[in-house]
DNA sequence: ACATTCCGTAACCCGAGGGTTACGGTAATC
DNA sequence: GATTACCGTAACCCTCGGGTTACGGAATGT
């Protein structure tokens, strides 16, 4: 999946968007999991997933058939370097200790 | 201006209200001062900044013929707090930081 | 080989939202 | 009182993104 030069603020300001974050915060699903859970079709999760992608919040793995996602960091702590460049010195501050506490990676 | 229900990072969802957003965390501004440095009209940029008011990313002060809008940090710690709950931990210690270091208020 | 499951993508549809101009109310100044 | 500056809002327009169904390729199991 390629990591297109898209702004994650604009991929995180559909609200189905930010619904599959907060299951791909729980854990690790693949597009039919996560589709079974929201009231919307699977090929629109599935267009929804690519954008997330292309903003740097999810990446994915193949599992045979299925397309597992996961959350990723990199779309998430740009979010959070424009919040530091608007609100400024506490959102600094912020930044700095989140990267200094990598998540492990046996998340799930 | 009354704080309506609306979810912030769909205010932040839009590339032009990002702008507003960087100008002013540099300083407090008018409507027509924004609207000069931005390539939109000025009734425009009146209702995006109705946008991010009802998302409380911003408050306004008459002074005069003028409305005079700044930062306000209710919106920006909702975006926290929704990036705690997806990525987790490190986002938690970000907030707890982010809260214990209040901004100024003479910041201009 | 065939059947089933999974999923990306094409094609189509349509409504939301972001652009505009015009209007009129408020405030300040002369 | 007249003029000017400021700004919210109405009305209109139209793009684009998010919804759908259909299709076909890949992977797996029998």
């Amino acid at each position: 999946m390629a990591d297109a030069n898209r702004d994650p603020l604009d991929a995180l300001g559909d609200p189905n968007r930010r619904a599959i974050l907060r299951l791909l915060g729980a854990s690790k699903r693949s597009v039919q999991e996560i589709a079974s859970e929201l009231p919307i079709s699977r090929p629109a999760v599935s267009r929804h997933l690519r954008v997330l992608g292309e903003a740097g919040l999810v990446v994915d793995h193949r599992n045979g058939t299925r397309r597992v996602y996961e959350l990723r960091d990199e779309g998430m702590l740009a979010v959070q370097r424009y919040l530091e460049q608007v609100w400024g010195d506490a959102a600094a501050r912020f930044r700095l200790l989140a990267e200094n506490t990598e998540r492990t990676p046996d998340r799930d």
